[in-house]
RNA sequence: GCCCGGGUGGUGGAAUUGGUAGACACGCAGGACUUAAAAUCCUGUGGAUAGUAAUAUCUGUACGGGUUCAACUCCCGUCCCGGGUACCA
């Protein structure tokens, strides 16, 4: 054993012996119980950030945590490679997005692989291989002939100089990244997925899911939004048509006064038609991009059609409006305005000088000023009528009879969630497997003619997709009628390729299918590890995918993921010069040097390159747009992988965000140096006895008393609540406790061995290959790959006395020391026994005592 | 806007079921070792007051209320920060 500890090489030749012996490599074995620990593969970016390697060393500790408890654990790891900054980077440096991207995924797996993760590689995946993407084209014919996959024109960000759909992200302000022109919505064809016929499905099994976070199960019941509301059919006077809105408070019918229309509903075309001003409001309208946030938050405003609809009960007339926030596709694109008991009605009602009329009054009478803002509570009807009277909850039913008899409305489920669209006017992505035949029409791709390969040699000469244009591609003959026929040129949306990746590690070598056998032998993924940024979305995706991929009889289980860790995200700031035109430049962390104040907070910061002042951002999620991931291999370089490894998770729990900082890696470090020294000295005085626990004078019991502590304490950490942070905690106080124990005696080496391969065990899984190399040095045969987690014992950790705390009204007043198994009345004696304790008690009268077993004695006395 | 989280010393964080707030670590200060430095080791470290000191008292978990013998923890309200918001992944 070396004296000083020297991370590159112990880390060096810890690799060597696994990859020599195929330490990782998994193996179905029926026998054995399977571990499946996946964290969600990363977007090939370029390299690793410390969200990363928070993210998979997280992955690890449960994996070899896992194998320590004598399971059979899977770890794959794969490349999530399709998407838009390959395209970005395509667009800026002329090359193409596949050697772009491949060249990436080759640094960022040797920079995984020098931090010790212990991959099945395999196993490993590249989702933009045809390989991978032919068996989720094949799918999707599947579900085009199930009918759950249709074709419908739906709203896109457009940039009218660039002629290209814009991303989201690709909108900034209103207006194009690329040229700053001002975004419009337009409407084109796309394929959509029926994720809603699965609504029911993905929301009731929440309640299955006890191994997910609450918080995640919330924000996912949430999204899906069921409700529970009516359809109600008013007519448009003068020409009788039906005007369908659909509404979750019938009970608030008799208090509509008007309705509004999307700007895109035929009302509103209509009446553009004729009035020149409600076709600028229409055309002003679309000048704003498709995403919810700026949609919910832009100055609402509206416009009257000069169209009346007819109540459906009292057959008053009511004007039509056209408002900006009401959109067409979700629901009817139109909407009963009840401004007594809806905000953004009561608003709108405001600006435009529409009436208020209150129906819903509180059901403890209570007044209400609707002068000062809406009422939307539930209560009792008034000025309802037949239904006046009636409860909130009464008048829903009764109201929805009444429509349904007059066949005027019915009740209906509706969901928040909509069909998922899955088409992109991008290149780098999987095609879309369907061809456009003037005679017959879509026809899906047949099985035979799968996969529809992406061409990779391409040329950006602009922003567009470039197989738009290219015949070779998108001409094709129809598999119906053998006629000339087009190519779907549209790809998929990435989340499609990262729904089922999970699913093809079981088998990612299998030619002929999707998934075989092995899908059900690792299924479901026992432990899912990512960040809390895809609560929503991805998760939901997956879910939606295993069940597809259930009803194609390709899985037995009804959810993909057992339990769900969501790590917080790693956070940075983020610093930027915005040009005239109000383009952002972002420049990493390590590009700028802050300057702060003197509590440590930064107030400005210049570029180290020029010298001048950059603008300081919010401190956000480490990525690629904003510039401010911060790259681990300095740090890995400088200390070592066990070293990066101990200080992110010992910096805090996994489930908080984390700003990056680097201050306190040197006491990782540190504490590293100083097990291998501690385990060094021991093991150069020689060999160990047994213990025998009999003869162990106070100090050695103490020493063994914590140890075992420690190992139940650690167990739990790591096992159940993950908060490695406090199970390090607890090891670098037993390190710190072995290093004041000054015992040579034979059973006092034989105590601190006992220690110091607890110690090992434990950071085992965290700090593997120091652990590898010590666990060597104490002596054993077997790598510590093949050891087993210590046990705790429960007969070296019992206490003959504890130590309980004493209040006086509440407040700490003394501590006392009492037997640990003494019985209330003896606690409270000896509470009342405590000297300061006494002082507080003199000449008051005792109301009572409070006996906390182990913990507290709280006497609450009259008086001040 | 809406949905979900978070806010504790100079810093990262601990307090697991309502029961001793600040474990562990960083930083800082002082000391030991050294010709010196690095490394290492030891001691102290929320704030205030009193005391030579051991120690004691008051105060303190974003802010304002409340429940309770007892609140970082539960409830109501406010502010700030982060994530998501369906084409970033």
């Amino acid at each position: 054993m070396q004296e000083s500890y020297l991370p590159e090489q112990v880390e060096r030749d810890t690799q060597a012996y696994w990859e020599q012996h195929q330490s990782f490599r998994a193996v179905e074995d029926a026998t054995k119980e399977k571990f499946y620990c996946l964290a969600m593969f990363p977007y090939p970016s370029g390299r690793l950030h410390m969200g990363h390697v928070r993210n998979y060393t997280i992955g690890d500790v449960i994996s070899r945590y896992q194998r320590m408890q004598g399971k059979n654990v899977l770890q794959p790891m794969g490349w999530d490679a399709f998407g838009l900054p390959a395209e970005n980077a395509a667009i800026q440096n002329n090359v193409p997005p596949a050697t772009w991207t491949r060249a990436n995924i080759d640094y960022m797996r040797t920079q995984l692989k020098r931090l010790g993760l212990g991959y099945d590689w395999s196993r490993e995946l590249a989702t933009c291989n045809p390989e991978y993407y032919h068996w989720e084209q094949w799918l999707f014919t599947r579900l085009y002939k199930k009918g759950l996959v249709y074709k419908k024109t739906s709203p896109v960000n457009w940039c009218p100089h660039d002629m290209t759909v814009l991303a989201n992200e690709q909108v900034v302000d209103g207006r194009c990244w690329r040229c700053d022109t001002t975004v419009e919505r337009k409407d084109i064809p796309q394929w959509f997925m029926k994720i809603t016929a699965y609504a029911d499905e993905l929301l009731d099994e929440l309640d299955n899911l006890s191994g997910w976070p609450e918080q995640v199960r919330t924000m996912q019941r949430n999204w899906i939004g069921r409700s529970a509301g009516v359809d109600v059919v008013f007519t448009i006077a003068h020409s009788g048509e039906p005007l369908k809105v659909f509404t979750t408070r019938p009970d608030t019918l008799l208090g509509v006064t008007y309705l509004a229309v999307a700007p895109e509903h035929p009302v509103a075309q209509r009446a553009a038609k004729k009035y020149a001003n409600v076709a600028a409001f229409i055309h002003d309208c679309a000048q704003v991009g498709t995403a919810e946030a700026v949609v919910e938050t832009m100055e609402k405003k509206g416009i009257d059609t000069g169209l009346l609809a007819v109540h459906p009960i009292t057959g008053d007339h009511l004007p039509i409006f056209i408002a900006n926030f009401v959109l067409m596709g979700y629901g009817e694109g139109a909407v009963m305005s009840v401004p007594a008991h809806d905000q953004r009605d009561w608003e709108f009602a405001r600006q435009y000088g529409l009436p208020v009329r209150q129906v819903i009054t509180p059901i403890d009478a209570t007044q209400v000023d609707l002068r000062v803002r809406a009422f939307t509570d539930k209560g009792v009807l008034i000025h309802s009528g037949a239904f006046s009277g009636m409860t909130s909850a009464q008048a829903f039913e009764a109201i929805a009879t009444h429509l349904q008899k007059q066949h005027k409305g019915s009740k209906r489920t509706t969901y928040r969630l909509r069909d998922w669209g899955v088409s992109r006017q991008r290149y780098w992505g999987a095609p879309i497997p369907m061809i456009n035949c003037k005679k017959c029409g879509v026809v899906p791709v047949p099985d035979a003619q799968l996969p529809v390969v992406l061409p990779e040699d391409v040329k950006f000469d602009g922003v567009a997709s470039p197989i738009k244009k290219m015949a070779k591609f998108y001409k094709t003959t129809c598999p119906q009628c053998g006629g000339a026929a087009q190519r779907e040129t549209d790809t998929f949306d990435t989340f499609m390729e990262s729904s089922w990746y999970f699913a093809r590690f079981t088998g990612p070598d299998n030619q002929r299918g999707m998934l075989d056998k092995r899908a059900d032998y690792w299924l479901p993924v026992d432990q899912y590890i990512g960040g809390i940024e895809h609560a929503i979305l991805h998760l939901l995706y997956a879910r939606f995918y295993h069940k597809l991929m259930r009803d194609v009889g390709l899985v037995r289980s009804a959810e993909p993921f057992t339990r769900l860790l969501t790590q917080g995200m790693v956070v940075a700031p983020t610093f930027y010069r915005e040009t005239m035109d109000n383009k952002k430049t972002y420049f990493g962390p390590a590009d700028v040097h802050e300057n702060c104040d003197e509590r440590g907070r930064a107030v400005s910061a210049v570029l180290k390159r020029d010298g001048d002042a950059v603008r300081l951002g919010n401190i956000e999620k480490m990525s690629k747009s904003k510039n401010n991931g911060v790259d681990p291999q300095q740090l890995i370089n400088e200390y070592g992988a066990d070293t990066a490894r101990l200080f992110i998770m010992f910096a805090a729990p996994p489930e908080q965000s984390l700003e990056w900082s680097d201050a306190g890696v040197e006491g990782a470090f540190r504490f590293l140096k100083r097990l291998w020294r501690i385990v060094y000295e021991h093991v150069q005085a020689g060999s160990a006895v047994a213990i025998q626990p009999a003869v162990l004078t106070d100090k050695q019991r103490i020493l063994r008393r914590q140890t075992h502590e420690t190992i139940r304490k650690c167990t739990d950490d790591m096992g159940r609540r993950f908060t490695f942070n406090t199970a390090i905690a607890a090891v670098m106080e037993l390190l710190n406790a072995v290093s004041k124990f000054d015992d040579d005696s034979d059973q006092g080496r034989a105590v601190v061995r006992e220690t110091l391969a607890a110690t090992v065990l434990i950071l085992a899984p965290i700090v593997p290959h120091i652990a590898h190399q010590l666990w060597q040095a104490l002596g054993h045969d077997q790598p510590v790959l093949q050891a087993a987690w210590p046990l705790a014992d429960d007969a070296a950790m019992v206490r003959d006395t504890v130590e309980i705390a004493v209040q006086v009204n509440g407040k700490l007043r003394g501590r006392i020391q009492i037997a640990s198994d003494a019985d209330r009345k003896q606690a409270e004696t000896a509470a009342l026994a405590e000297e300061n304790v006494k002082r507080f008690l003199d000449g008051k009268a005792i109301i009572k005592v409070i006996v906390v077993p182990g913990k507290i004695v709280n006497i609450v006395v009259a008086g001040p």
